[in-house]
RNA sequence: GGGCCUAUGGCGCAGCAUGGAUAGCGUGUUGGACUUCUAAUCCAAAAGUCAAGGGAUCGAAGCCCUUUGGGCCCA
């Protein structure tokens, strides 16, 4: 157990004191105290005052008085404070032997939410005709660490990537190599998603401006594109299966990994749109509308002063909210699977087996990537979509709460970097557009991450080989590229500066793995090896107390994490880890202390540090060098 | 016209879900600490009417209402 178990004992102690003063039981809170007001602290004597008709204080020393008498393991005393607050100070040696044990187990951090079931984590979802870029990456980082920490909280996550292979932006590309003549071959060994992305997209979408005729050739080659046995679509499936390969690439590079990718234009071919579009008939969820400016399309009403939604327009065709609630129905398991499965041609790391859909009859291996619920990654622009698919699954599955939209707001580029790639925008923060070619790739930040701080890492250590230092800067510039990402909430816009977002100090993923380093350092000079039979009442200052709360506080931090969708908890955590043992680490001394048993003390609580820190930053997807 | 998000030291953020103690952190500024397990570190100082106004409450950065600035979506 860990300092949970600190929490539950003063709650069961406070219930039967409640209990015994015949008072009704209520909801209060304990909570892991504020520095300099004991370990553990409860409001309880707010709650109580009006029903008692005393002051907060008063309570506190009543219920202060009454505790000294309850049975007590972890709990040394409590104590009254003037302001009302009930504190308790924590038993350490026992705390701490606690602790420090449960941080040795494999299971640690471990929480049990999904009790098991399974959960569809939905990410990534780029149109395979460009590379990714920064603001890509959040959405990647978010959705990967979610289902890293839902996978702690025991559910079976299943990791999906929709390719939207049919749509108007894969069709421009189509123009751009079928009508301008770009080769299929990038020139000067470019990487076929930027070639893309940079070349033929932007430049053929410019083209439209002047030439409106090209409206005529897209709307063609989009037709096209719809039956599977055009010349036009197994082109196009040649490209974007390129164009894919290359932002997998990228994302394996970060340490994204998935378990299966969908492919739109087979859920288009697949039949499951007119099943469901039955099925809502049925339900009466769409109606078809006689007269009014919707006249002769089938609409989802709105919700109070909301527009009515077209899903069919009068001409008959589909809107592009009818692709995503077949697949949104799909991902629930409600309809019956019409794919069959084939391993992806490329090996994924971490062997983990990335399979694909495909419907060819060939393949009969049948699969079930489907989930109890669903978390679909997206970023907010797309809320309100969202919340209509939200709504429609609310009604086709009991479960509550099923079906998830995590949203999150958008990367955009400073004014200084935007003037960096050719745009002013008068001191204002500018919107990323891949049709424009207003954005940052995700492999040149990598890259350029890559080449500073392995400059860095090189002035450290000169007498590191290339590979060490290669190994180093890769895990570094990940692990900053990652953090920033994810240490802010989803709701705030990031505001991406190629210059300031290289920061190695502070608030960062550096700063966190150097203190690994640091730890690891003092095991890796140490002649022992450390174990947990030693003598934790040697562990009481201030500093190593404080560390050892921190690491108590891993599960209750992971149950946060996974109950709220909230990544950055989980960073937020890893950094406090951090800066707590960078204190340790200034006040008390580890090795050549010539006490041995202290040393052993402390050599085990450097050690379940490290473990620790990187069970947690295993959960942000960051991994820590032993040195740098 | 309708809807969503946001506002906290110069700058970037945490805290808000579940109201309660002294509003935390990074960065920047000023000063200090490497003969001592790695200074991508640590210590200290200055810097805040928590956008504005109102309301409920014994008590509000947090809850309710109104207004304003910024961003986005739909029409």
């Amino acid at each position: 157990m860990t300092f949970k178990s600190i929490i539950d004992e003063i709650e069961n102690n406070l219930n039967k004191i409640l209990s015994d003063l015949s008072i009704s039981s209520i909801e209060f809170s304990v909570e892991p105290a504020k520095p300099g007001f004991g370990d553990v602290s409860s409001n309880i004597s707010y709650l109580l005052a009006k029903q008692l008709q005393k002051s907060p204080k008063e309570i506190a020393e009543i219920l202060s008085e009454k505790y000294s008498k309850c049975t007590n393991t972890l709990v040394l005393k409590s104590e009254a404070h003037p302001s009302g607050y009930l504190n308790f100070f924590a038993n350490w040696e026992k705390l701490s032997q606690l602790i420090l044990s449960e941080s040795y187990l494999d299971t640690c951090g471990d929480v049990d939410i999904g009790n098991g079931s399974t959960i569809v984590v939905e990410h990534t979802s780029v149109n395979p005709n460009k590379a990714l870029h920064i603001g890509h990456i959040r959405n990647i980082i978010i959705g990967d660490t979610v289902s890293r920490i839902l996978e702690k909280a025991n559910y079976t996550v299943n990791v999906l990537n929709y390719i939207d292979d049919s749509g108007l932006q894969v069709a421009d590309i189509i123009v751009g190599f079928k009508h301008f003549g770009y080769a299929e071959e990038p020139p000067n060994g470019k990487k076929f998603d930027h070639y893309c992305g940079d070349d033929v997209y932007v430049k053929t979408t410019e083209k439209y401006d002047t030439d409106p005729s090209l409206e005529e050739i897209r709307k063609n080659i989009l037709k096209e594109l719809e039956d599977g046995d055009s010349e036009i679509a197994k082109f196009a499936d040649k490209i974007t299966r390129k164009v894919l390969a290359g932002q997998l690439e990228t994302c394996w590079n970060l340490g994204v990994t998935y378990d299966c990718l969908n492919f739109e234009s087979q859920i288009i071919r697949s039949g499951l749109w007119s099943e469901i579009f039955e099925k809502l008939k049925e339900m009466k969820l769409v109606e078809f509308e006689n007269e009014g400016k919707n006249g002769g399309c089938w609409v989802i009403r709105g919700e109070g002063k909301e527009e009515d939604k077209v899903i069919v327009r009068s001409n008959g065709t589909a809107t592009y909210i009818a692709k995503d609630i077949p697949y949104a129905a799909w991902k629930l398991g409600l309809l019956e699977d019409p794919f069959n499965y084939e391993k992806y041609e490329k090996e994924q790391p971490h062997s983990r087996v990335l399979w694909q859909t495909t419907l060819k009859e060939s393949d009969k291996i049948s699969k079930n990537f489907t989930g109890e619920k669903v978390v679909t990654v997206i970023d907010s622009r797309q809320a309100r979509l969202q919340k209509i698919i939200t709504s429609l699954m609310g009604k086709f599955k009991s479960v509550p709460n099923a079906y998830n939209h995590l949203g999150y707001e958008s990367v955009t580029l400073s004014s200084e970097t935007a003037k960096t790639l050719g745009l002013d925008t008068d001191g204002k923060q500018a919107q990323m557009s891949g049709r424009k070619g207003l954005y940052v790739s995700a492999d040149s930040v990598y890259e350029i991450l890559k080449e500073k701080t392995s400059e860095e890492t090189k002035n450290r250590h000169p007498e590191m080989d290339d590979s060490e230092i290669e190994t180093i800067a890769h895990l570094v510039s990940v692990g900053t590229l990652r953090y920033e990402m994810i240490k802010q909430d989803l709701d705030k816009i990031i505001t991406f500066d190629l210059t300031k977002s290289l920061s190695l100090e502070g608030d960062t993923s550096p700063y966190i793995q150097y203190t690994h380093a640091r730890a690891s350092r003092i095991l890796e000079k140490s002649d022992r090896t450390p174990t947990i039979d030693v003598d934790f009442s040697l562990l009481k200052d201030k500093s190593e107390l404080d560390l050892i709360r921190n690491i108590g506080l891993f599960n209750l931090q992971v149950r946060d994490a996974a109950s709220n969708l909230s990544p950055k908890v989980i960073a937020r955590y890893c950094y406090d880890l951090a800066v707590a043992f960078n204190s340790f680490y200034e006040k008390s001394k580890v090795l050549g202390l010539g006490d041995v048993e202290l040393e052993n003390s402390r050599l085990c609580l450097v050690n379940s540090f490290k473990i620790v820190l990187e069970k947690s930053l295993d959960l942000l997807g960051i991994k820590a060098p032993d040195r740098m």
